[in-house]
DNA sequence: TTGACAAGTGGAGGAGGCTCCACTTATTCT
DNA sequence: AGAATAAGTGGAGCCTCCTCCACTTGTCAA
């Protein structure tokens, strides 16, 4: 009864979240490759059956009214639980979005991995730099609505939590990977592999992405034909000059 | 009386500012390449007076607490008018510091104006486009707090506002204009111009800098000297392949 | 089985942001 | 000059977000 105040006033509001994954707070689990979203390790089954609520329910409100137009405490009303036990859950709308993306991430992520796999041996590097954003311009368009809300929720106190965030990590270090053996084989003429990788990914984050769709009339297949010329144009003709 | 009504509820939300400008809606003024922000023209002196204040007291409370920590209810408070009054003026906090920034845009505006002002008349295309990324590496330095605010209020029904906002348009037409030179004079491979001139201010977005700057610990001077080698890598070395 | 404790739950309420509209004041036209 | 008109003003109030904390429930060890 007094043990409790200790850690809700010593935590007082860190994102405490761990991404997502709450449960009894094993210090540093596995990077978990794949994980299935559903039963988490030692989550309580009335915990799992919430979690199972709200994102059904925030999955049919997104539908039918839009992502934008639905409120957290919406959701909790849907959902049937008290607005605290959502918060305690999801910390914030960007977060919630976060977990019902990544009940789609799932074959972006066996396809990126698939085209990336056999290592040095599948081709050149570039090409597979190629495949991995053509990829994302695909997952961008299937996803829109949704990575919208998290960059969205990116404020305040919350800049920039998109590039600490799971999925922009995971596309950081695959390409960086990437980079770095294009570096490594003479495909790229001397570059900072680490900015590179920023700045690779960059053109194709959700707000200029869907700038570029709807105010510049973009269409997908056009910004793909850009990507690929823009990776051609980077490849090393010269040795530095 | 009467009157008013139709158009306070025909124009119910919609942008209604004009950048910052309110004044005695002339439907098309000319761009106004270089206008003072003092003693905008139909102005009323009152309304001017207040404008004057509501700035001096914004820019005070964003010196003493920190742009993030102060409140737009703070300021009309601060600068002795209701909310409603800067609410009209500014629809949103990012529209203020939008206001604030033009005060310190001059130096920067010239700048890249004189350095590209000479035409095509003034060394490569590319290098003036170099001039211009790097000057942006100072710009976003020098004003890192603002420019982070009115990302953080291009949020919800204003996601992308960035991209349609004054300094963002600017400086595309620059970087596209530019960009077009040396497609012209075959200092690039092909490429879609307006494609590239988004993605190469895209890795500058004062988000991705600010997590670049603080999480991934670069320096302006890496991220400049990273820039420099990716203009020169993108310098056209073969025809096409 | 049972008891102790950690994790989970709900909802009332504080804190702002933003709006609306009746009133005031500057400007302009005759 | 002075009246008509349009722009500008202020602040009460609505509405939503998010927090806090007393209570409930599941889990695990003995």
């Amino acid at each position: 009864m007094a043990t409790r105040e200790a850690r809700g006033l010593g935590q007082p509001r860190g994102e405490g979240h761990d991404g997502g994954r709450a449960a009894h707070g094993r210090p540093d689990a596995p990077p978990c490759p794949a994980e299935a979203p559903e039963a988490l390790r030692g989550e309580r089954r009335d915990a799992a059956e919430n979690r199972r609520r709200i994102l059904a329910a925030a999955r049919a409100l997104f539908a039918e009214r839009g992502v934008d137009a639905v409120s957290m405490n919406q959701i909790a009303r849907a959902a049937g639980i008290g607005p605290g036990t959502l918060y305690r859950r999801y910390a914030h709308k960007g977060l919630l979005c976060q977990g019902l993306l990544e009940e789609n991430t799932g074959r972006f992520r066996e396809e990126t991995a698939a085209r990336l796999a056999p290592g040095p041996a599948a081709g050149p590097a570039l090409a597979r730099l190629e495949a991995v954003l053509l990829r994302l311009i695909a997952f961008n368009e299937e996803n829109a609505p949704l990575l919208g809300a998290i960059a969205d929720a990116a404020c305040g106190d919350r800049r920039g939590a998109i590039y600490g965030g799971p999925l922009y990590q995971w596309l950081y270090r695959i390409v960086l990977a990437t980079v770095e053996e294009a570096l490594a084989a003479g495909e790229l003429a001397p570059l900072d592999a680490a900015w590179l990788a920023d700045a690779l990914l960059a053109p194709l984050a959700i707000d200029l992405y869907l700038f570029q769709r709807h105010e510049r009339g973009f269409t997908p297949e056009r910004i793909a034909a850009a990507v690929r010329q823009f990776l051609a144009s980077l490849r090393a003709g010269q040795p530095v000059a």
